[in-house]
DNA sequence: GATTCGAGTTCCTTGAGGGAACCGTATCAG
DNA sequence: CTGATACGGTTCCCTCAAGGAACTCGAATC
């Protein structure tokens, strides 16, 4: 489908991928400390720590012998950025007792969440600021 | 779970809600538009509508007797963001013809991608630039 | 030398998704 | 007025993928 969407969502559209995700984001970044933290079947999880090393969205590294750490890949910490858009949305509207997790930006040191803007003139881009047009990817 | 990303796969996270919430900003808002464009099965189309309808990201609206129509609400379109963000990953790893779509920013009509910035010092705020800290909704 | 741990693999069962056909109400063509 | 067509779903069956529990295999530990 010539839609980056559905070709993100080939990536990680099944639900358990950006959980694992934000597991190996927050440093909970083995096997049995994933499958522990999600509850998701081991079966399962072995096929999407393949899957998404294939697609180089994680690496898996040997930190001893026959033993092995799962990181993100510079492709891995963009697809984050997702994540927190979707923190975003899940704090503002399914989240009654307040945000679970906060952010401390490293540039100001302040705790805040993610805006989305325009490169161009730096004003708010959101779904309600733009239009859409066919790009030369289109078929 | 006590996660804004977990609560928020739970409203869209199985893969062809995102898709669906694709159609309808777009303008495709029928179900049988929905369903030949996407190639959706229609019990799982009627399931996944429903869904959202109930989560108050859609609404159906009665266009005239017995035809019907799907809109976002607000709270739909705030994930709509969501989507903007896959498309930015999706155009930078996974679109060798170059984007298939682009978005043209009302506010100063550039066609341009979105970026993630800190509402507090409006510089970058990515995966990269964050402290993770445990929020007042945590466990 | 036995036990445990980490990282999977195997097998069986269950549930969700796909396909195709069917249905009820409106509108439209003749 | 009647048959055809469109729209918005339901229903039924079948397959395939997710879940659960048990098993494996090598390395380290006691």
């Amino acid at each position: 489908m010539a839609c980056s969407i559905a070709r993100t969502l080939d990536v990680i559209g099944e639900p358990w991928s950006p959980l694992i995700l934000r597991d190996v984001y927050a440093g909970i970044n083995r096997f049995d400390r994933i499958q522990e933290d999600l509850g998701i079947s081991r079966k399962v999880l072995t096929e999407r720590l393949k899957w998404l090393v294939e697609r180089e969205v994680l690496e898996r590294r040997e930190y001893a012998t026959n033993r092995y750490e799962y990181a993100l890949t510079e492709r891995g910490t963009e697809l984050v950025d997702v994540l927190m858009v979707m923190v975003r949305w899940g704090d503002r509207w399914v989240s009654p007792d307040g945000p679970p997790v906060l952010y401390r930006h490293h540039a100001c040191g302040q705790v805040s969440h993610v805006e989305l803007t325009c490169p161009h003139c730096g004003g708010p881009m959101t779904a309600k600021d733009i239009d859409l047009l066919a790009g030369p990817g289109s078929s």
